[in-house]
DNA sequence: TGTATCCGATACACCCGTGTATCCAAAGGG
DNA sequence: CCCTTTGGATACACGGGTGTATCGGATACA
């Protein structure tokens, strides 16, 4: 039987792990692209091992499990993206720029249509797992704290509007609409739309009304005017 | 080969009609129950079958593939919901009280955890299938509608804030609102406190940081005290 | 370079779900 | 009340994915 990570030599690191930590990432890169296309229910362990050139021995001497397999992929790139705002937010001096910041964060969050369609693939399988759902929300929670907690050290500036109550319920806020935003981006496609339209309710939220954007783009619109091939003019 | 509908007779109405009705409704009824159990990726057409208390040949009669008793399944169940809300909307006289209205949609909208985990995996679903994408979008479409009609009419009393553009730049921002709040919901299953979130939000939205709710309820709040067996303390 | 170790490929047995074809019983019309 | 039509059950053949055990080649260290 393969042995996979649990209990290896004492002394010191493993031996050969160079090979091994190439496929594993192989395994990963290719799930990722399988799952983006079809949906994590409707992937095979063989489909995934295929995409990535291997055979199903190296997928059971690497995972157990194809949630295994998920899970670790979303940790990996959850990560990622949580460093990346982390960064966004990072970027002013003691001082916060919020219409900037909004701007960079949005760069951020909205930016490869294929994860947010995995992301939600794992919000699925976390709804009805307690376990996954735990780790999902503290990794919610670790965000919106560093939202918060820059948000906090801008208050003096912009003062948030009350209804929101403070700047954790702010970050919260925030949060929502980030997802509500996502939802509506996974069904009309338009990432361009989606960022301009998550700026916009980040503003409203965050400014109390006050405040629009410099580019009056058509608020809200339902037509989509960008590159995709052809859209529906109901959206 | 079983008939399926497809070319009755061309006389009249189908002659049985009544146990087929029957078994349908049941079968729907059964695949609800196991969806939000288990999840659509997650589920097998014998499965359905078992729960409803037939076989497959009662399933192959009625229907052709699983996609399509998902498909009428949300359709029959959204359409019942768009409904209420329409309902809800509509209690008020020709004015619209916005706090009160707020609070019907939001008792309507946050009703049933299954129906969220249902419909969360039909909006997976719909993310990867342009046509069925395309229906889902109509369906908002209808209810964006709705309370952008209400609200345009009810303008004249509250001023919309600027940022978010006319009446149906705030009904994109309340659906976003509640796609964004069902999100949590799904993982921390607090539906009371999401109802409440659900609130406060829609008001800060729609007034523009007036108004706070009469009930200073933690507004955000990380922990949830409700009935639930345990919960953690990071949310 | 030799060699012990590890990793991934291959082969095998198995189960589960699918789809179709056939058949029996229930339902409704006359 | 009979008889035609229809709906659902049963039987069958099949494909595909799973998990495990074994083996040969690659890899790192001395």
């Amino acid at each position: 039987m393969p042995v996979r990570d649990e209990e290896r030599r004492e002394g010191g690191a493993a031996r050969v792990t160079r090979r091994r930590a190439r496929t594993r990432a192989n395994l990963l890169d290719a799930a990722f692209r399988v799952f983006a296309a079809k949906g994590f229910g409707r992937v095979s362990i063989e489909e995934v091992c295929e995409a990535a050139g291997y055979s199903r021995g190296a997928f059971y001497s690497n995972f157990a499990t194809l949630d295994e397999l998920f899970f670790a992929l979303y940790r990996e790139r959850a990560d990622l993206i949580a460093d990346q705002v982390a960064g966004a937010l990072a970027v002013d001096g003691p001082d916060l720029d919020v219409p900037a910041a909004v701007d960079r964060v949005t760069e951020v969050l909205l930016l490869d249509l294929d994860w947010l369609l995995v992301k939600t693939d794992f919000l699925v399988h976390a709804a009805r797992d307690r376990s996954v759902a735990r780790t999902l929300l503290e990794h919610r929670a670790r965000l919106r704290a560093a939202v918060a907690d820059r948000l906090a050290r801008a208050r003096r500036h912009t003062a948030l509007p009350a209804v929101l109550g403070d700047a954790d319920g702010a970050a919260h806020a925030v949060v929502a609409a980030y997802d509500g935003v996502t939802t509506q981006l996974l069904l009309d496609k338009d990432v361009d739309g989606a960022r301009a339209w998550l700026k916009q309710l980040l503003t409203a939220l965050l400014t109390g009304g006050e405040g629009g954007p410099p580019h009056p783009v058509h608020p809200v619109e339902p037509v989509h005017p960008v590159h995709p091939e052809h859209r529906t003019r109901e959206n």
